[in-house]
DNA sequence: GCTGTTTATTCAAATGTTTTATTATTAAAT
DNA sequence: ATTTAATAATAAAACATTTGAATAAACAGC
């Protein structure tokens, strides 16, 4: 149970207080350089190694960092937090800042505010990135237990109290479909994870919406496909497109992993991409250039996006907090071979 | 600094001391139903959560586990721990088996023993499952600590007084090779990571050679690929099989990461899949089946590998240390559509 | 030689739990 | 009534660190 090797044990064999020792390690400038690195010596010869947990219970700091994915949104795989590989290119980011600081990451999938806070408490954690669509109440409970706290891809009003760091979703919405209309597309389908719940869904979703007013196009309702944010999500989606007979051109689908979804079920009923639909995409993951017709999309980059909110949480840990702050990162269109001139 | 609300607070308010709140939070039967019940009550309404720091400090268990990942393995993409979907997978097989027990996972890439050691000391691991490949030294040097350790895909003799997790790699590797050979092929390309420093490609090599000796095929020279497990390996590994006219009729990949990167080659170059080429992969990642051809590989569960690793973890940490149990998995055949028969 | 200041070191309290040993209470057995 | 045994509750030590306050030593200025 107890820990071979403690800081008395170095300081008994150093012939000096555990406060010297304390001192030693912690570059605290109230000891003898001399006596110091005699400290520095024998810890090395004890092979000792402080107690992060003691460390934390004397002055309140854990150096873990907390990240919290949806649990529920991908809906059809339930338990699997990192199937899509945005998480793990995000997560990614994160821990390459984090981990130089000496801080490390925790994650969880997460359903209610309470479950959120207590995780929180019980873990003593320094900060909180949140990733995922949660109800107002969620974001406010857990704001009050006064950790640092910075929200991605958040968009509610409220959220200005909150650090943030999200894309131009709008825009990025408005770019893809706008990129179909200049490409002659007039008839352009809309596949969509949950716009009622996911506020980033929404405004992707507003985005279209826009270019297509821009255009003087009419949105029609039969173009509007909404499945899980997931492959076989989209994989359904396309199945319906296809049953239903659904005439559009192109197709913009808000996620990567539904757009590369349907082009399997395109792939598997013969429909030629981007011959019968061109396609485009959003988010850019890694898989889009090894897919068949490369699949065009709205780039963003997720391990930036990791690493920003990782350097957002260190200053407010560092530092203080200060008032919300909120990055907002563009997206960018990538060409690939998914959508044709009409 | 100071926690909110602590034991002690919650003891004066239910007027009893510390130790029957500690006994009614931990279910020990030293305490009267009644009393125990008006603790708990009293929990509630302070909503007072307990210090997982205090505990460890207390009884020793931190209820953290760790996973290490290989930090240079994949070589072309560093500080990027999560690319490679396997990963991911594992992960969340951890993960799923843990979360209900009160254990958080902590994960980490990890270069030298000395590192790793560190790690395990300073956070109190109370386990920590090894992914990656580490000279003979590093278990040795981390066994020492005495921390429960599951490692995953560790070959070495030695590795006996440890336990494991692993596939059945040589047998793989045959299955795959003999699967091409059935299908009328002759000169098989195998393409690879390091075989010197990675015991898990070398096994699958040997079955490689197995499968060619069996059927009285010649390993030829020229067949052999070795570049970084990633998709980018993959990409110039078939780069340079076009670039040297490799006239072999089938690839065996020991990774889907890599074969995936191969076909986005051939297609760039006008080459067809299974066409020119037939190719088979290793692992059944999620996106072999959105890729096209849908890629035909070896099958490995890599969520149940994550979570078998998990069980016999929690075992050890739960009743002791066995001595070094080996679980070992069998692949699986997957077709799909990147082999023809010739 | 005295006072005041800087520098190095140590003491001891504080952090939030668990757990061992101890005491108090009640019930059962003589 | 008195001892015995069981049950409930408590006090206090232990866990490994940090840190504010106290102390000691060295040294400068007068």
């Amino acid at each position: 149970m107890a820990q071979k090797v403690t800081i008395r044990d170095v300081a008994k064999q150093a012939g000096v207080s555990v406060a010297s020792v304390s001192y030693a390690i912690n570059n605290v400038d109230k000891i003898n350089p001399e006596t110091r690195t005699r400290i520095l010596k024998v810890i090395k010869e004890l092979d000792y190694k402080p107690s992060l947990m003691a460390r934390c219970l004397s002055n309140g700091n854990s150096k873990l960092i907390g990240i919290t994915l949806p649990l529920t949104e991908v809906g059809d795989i339930p338990g699997s937090l990192l199937k899509n590989p945005f998480f793990g290119e995000f997560i990614s980011g994160v821990e390459s800042v984090t981990r130089n600081q000496g801080y490390d990451i925790l994650f969880t999938g997460v359903e209610t505010d309470e479950q959120c806070r207590d995780w929180i408490q019980r873990r003593k954690l320094d900060g909180i990135i949140m990733l995922g669509v949660y109800p107002k109440s969620f974001f406010v409970e857990v704001k009050k237990l006064g950790v640092p706290i910075v929200l991605i891809d958040a968009y509610e009003d409220y959220a200005k109290e909150f650090h943030r760091v999200m894309l131009e979703d709008e825009a990025g919405g408005y770019q893809a479909t706008r990129y179909l209309i200049e490409k002659g597309h007039e008839k352009i389908a809309f596949v969509t994870g949950s716009i009622k719940h996911s506020r980033l869904n929404y405004r992707r979703y507003q985005g279209y919406q826009r270019a297509l007013k821009e255009a003087g196009l009419k949105e029609r309702p039969d173009d509007y496909f909404e499945y899980p944010v997931s492959f076989q999500g989209g994989y359904r989606a396309a199945m319906d497109m296809i049953e239903k007979g659904c005439d559009a051109t192109a197709i913009f689908a808000i996620a990567d992993i539904m757009a590369i979804g349907m082009l399997k079920a395109f792939r598997e009923n013969g429909k030629d991409v981007p011959g019968d639909y061109s396609i485009i995409g959003f988010d850019d993951i890694q898989f889009d250039e090894y897919v068949t017709p490369g699949l065009t999309t709205m780039h963003q980059n997720s391990m930036q996006k990791g690493s920003i909110s990782a350097e957002m949480i260190l200053e407010d840990i560092q530092h203080g907090r200060s008032e919300g702050k909120t990055v907002v990162l563009k997206p960018k269109l990538v060409e690939r071979e998914s959508v044709k001139q009409l």
